[in-house]
RNA sequence: GGGUAGAUUCCGGAGCGGUCAAACGGGGCAGACUGUAAAUCUGCUGGCUAUGCCUUCGAAGGUUCGAAUCCUUCUCUGCCCA
């Protein structure tokens, strides 16, 4: 067992913020096993590697000999976590977020060690809350406090609403610390206050708060904004290797240098070529959730875009009874399960985007010969091969 | 409860009786250029059996030759007062 001083050496590693060290340290010296908590809402049944950071962090406790506690919020779910938000989630059915934890789980494990980590739903606690208990628990927070939060105060500010159960997200996040006596909780840097919140709410029923540990806020693809998937920037880890590959190579040299330091832990050396760095970059992140094989298999396919003959294209049939150039290109995104109208595949074509073995295909009522093994390419990302 | 402002295409936001599938910006997509990156430039961005046709401007009615634009009712939201 490594010593607190090198635990705690490790434990912030890469982190945003962490409230506080000494804190922790003193934890730490307890020689005991810490229990760390992350809570997670599952409102969408799909990580990415913005998820993946804090569970990265969360792993790193398990190997020090520590206790993960994940709470899925299926309860906190429900109500919907406001933060970063500039208008109110919509609610979410029981089933989707019963289906969502599932797949959540799932995939956390692939980065989690499952027999280190304890599972637990805080429906468990608030499903059996009564009025006035809830009314308890909100008898602990002020209204002042609750307003300090930056989200809400730009929302009242900007005149947008700020719906009540809002305002009870955090309280209810908090008070699942202290239901798992957590001695350390994870989170995004947007989660400060909520975790703040839960130390408070741990004082007043004479714990020893937690500790506070913040990890950044992954950019997304367009190294903008956070990734998250309903801006579709997003890398998520049960992609396919080619696909997660791509994504990667697709991002800016400044983003390259953030994400390797954040999912890798790695620096990028300036001194070598970019694109090299880059691709190196990918392979190490298709390593982790895939194999080394596929890595390798991603990188080799990419390299080798330019030799059509060399890649692997899913296989297109076309069909018997559309000649015309639209209806060949509809049905082949058809085939790759993106159906696109009639009026989006007509501009692709009058684009220059629709293209057999590199000759561009500018006209969409043309009847275009095909022939077994051409390469038909759709847009950026999609090509297939004609099969029959 | 009273007063008042508003609801427009993915988002923001013009339009206030015909010239509106609806300005402009953002986002997205495509092409050019590149390191098949970013940045930049150009174009596109409701649907269709496509030089025309169909369905859209919170919902339902109505006025009109003609409505996103006017009227009525309804639903939802902001702000002010209580």
């Amino acid at each position: 067992m490594k010593s607190p001083a090198e635990q705690l050496e490790i434990l912030t590693r890469g982190t945003a913020k962490v409230l506080s060290d000494s804190e922790l340290l003193k934890k730490l010296e307890k020689g005991e096993p810490l229990r760390a908590k992350l809570g997670v809402d599952p409102t969408s049944p799909d990580l990415h590697l913005g998820h993946s950071v804090v569970l990265e962090k969360l792993r790193q406790f398990q190997e020090l000999g520590h206790q993960a506690v994940l709470i899925i919020g299926d309860f906190t779910a429900q109500i919907g976590d406001p933060t970063g938000r500039s208008r109110t989630r919509p609610p979410l059915s029981r089933e989707d977020i019963l289906a969502n934890a599932e797949t959540y789980q799932e995939q956390a494990f692939r980065i989690l060690d499952r027999d280190k980590t304890e599972i637990v739903y805080n429906g468990t606690w608030f499903n059996k809350m009564t009025f006035s208990q809830v009314i308890q628990l909100n008898a602990r927070v002020t209204m002042q406090q609750m307003l300090q939060r930056e989200d809400f105060k730009n929302r009242i500010a900007n005149d947008q609403e700020v719906r009540l159960h809002e305002i009870q997200y955090p309280i209810v996040q908090g008070w699942d610390s202290v239901e798992v006596r957590a001695d350390v909780e994870l989170g995004g840097t947007d989660q400060l206050f909520n975790i703040l919140v839960g130390r408070d709410l741990q004082k007043t029923m004479g714990m020893e708060p937690q500790v506070v540990m913040c990890l950044p806020i992954l950019e997304g693809l367009d190294g903008v904004q956070k990734m998250s998937k309903s801006l579709n920037n997003y890398v998520g880890i049960t992609e396919p290797a080619g696909e997660m590959f791509g994504k990667i190579m697709s991002i800016s040299d400044e983003l390259m240098v953030r994400y390797s330091l954040l999912l890798i832990g790695d620096e990028i050396d300036p001194a070598a070529h970019p694109l090299e760095e880059k691709k190196a970059l990918a392979a190490k992140i298709v390593t982790r959730y895939h194999s080394a094989e596929a890595a390798e298999q991603a990188l080799a396919n990419w390299n080798n875009r330019g030799k059509l003959d060399e890649v692997e294209l899913p296989g297109f049939v076309p069909p018997a009874d559309r000649k015309d150039l639209i209806g060949i290109v509809q049905a082949a995104f058809d085939s790759l399960g993106e159906p696109k109208s009639g009026s989006d595949v007509r501009r692709l074509i009058q684009q220059g985007s629709i293209q057999l073995d590199g000759e561009k295909l500018p006209d969409p009522k043309s009847e275009p010969e095909l022939s077994l093994g051409q390469v038909l390419k759709l847009n950026k990302k999609r090509s297939v091969r004609i099969a029959n």
